[in-house]
DNA sequence: TGATTGACCAACT
DNA sequence: CAGTTGGCCAATC
């Protein structure tokens, strides 16, 4: 359970703090070099089988764009969270990514 | 066991 | 500037 490397991406997606967004790239660079973006994708596909609830929302592509949306059941949900997170999205973009961009690589400091 | 597929990224054409 | 390709590694068929 904890072995599975879908546990380590969870762990660093749960603390994404409130109002804060990061990236696949940035989660994997984080976790090693043996973790691709593709895995934290991949990861997040199974999120929903995680104990405890994932804040996937908080995570986009590097561009800021919400590739996932389609992956919540409801594709508004995942651009209505971030708006209630004061996160302004438009056109499945998120406005001034760079600003809400949350680096595990410097607030966890590995 | 081999082939296909990803909620990605970067480079190339 | 848009589409394609290669690479990353695990899960599914």
């Amino acid at each position: 359970m904890d072995d599975s490397f879908f546990n380590r991406v969870y762990e660093v997606v749960k603390e994404i703090p409130f109002g804060r967004v990061t990236s696949y790239g940035a989660i994997a660079a984080f976790l090693g070099a043996r973790m691709s973006a593709r895995m934290v994708g991949w990861a997040m596909n199974a999120s929903h089988t995680a104990a405890d609830p994932v804040p996937a929302h908080r995570v986009v592509n590097r561009n800021g764009v919400l590739t996932g949306k389609h992956h919540f059941g409801v594709p508004n949900l995942m651009e209505q969270l971030l708006e209630s997170e004061g996160i302004h999205v438009e056109n499945d973009k998120i406005i001034d990514f760079e600003k809400y961009f949350w680096d595990p690589m410097l607030e966890l400091r590995h």
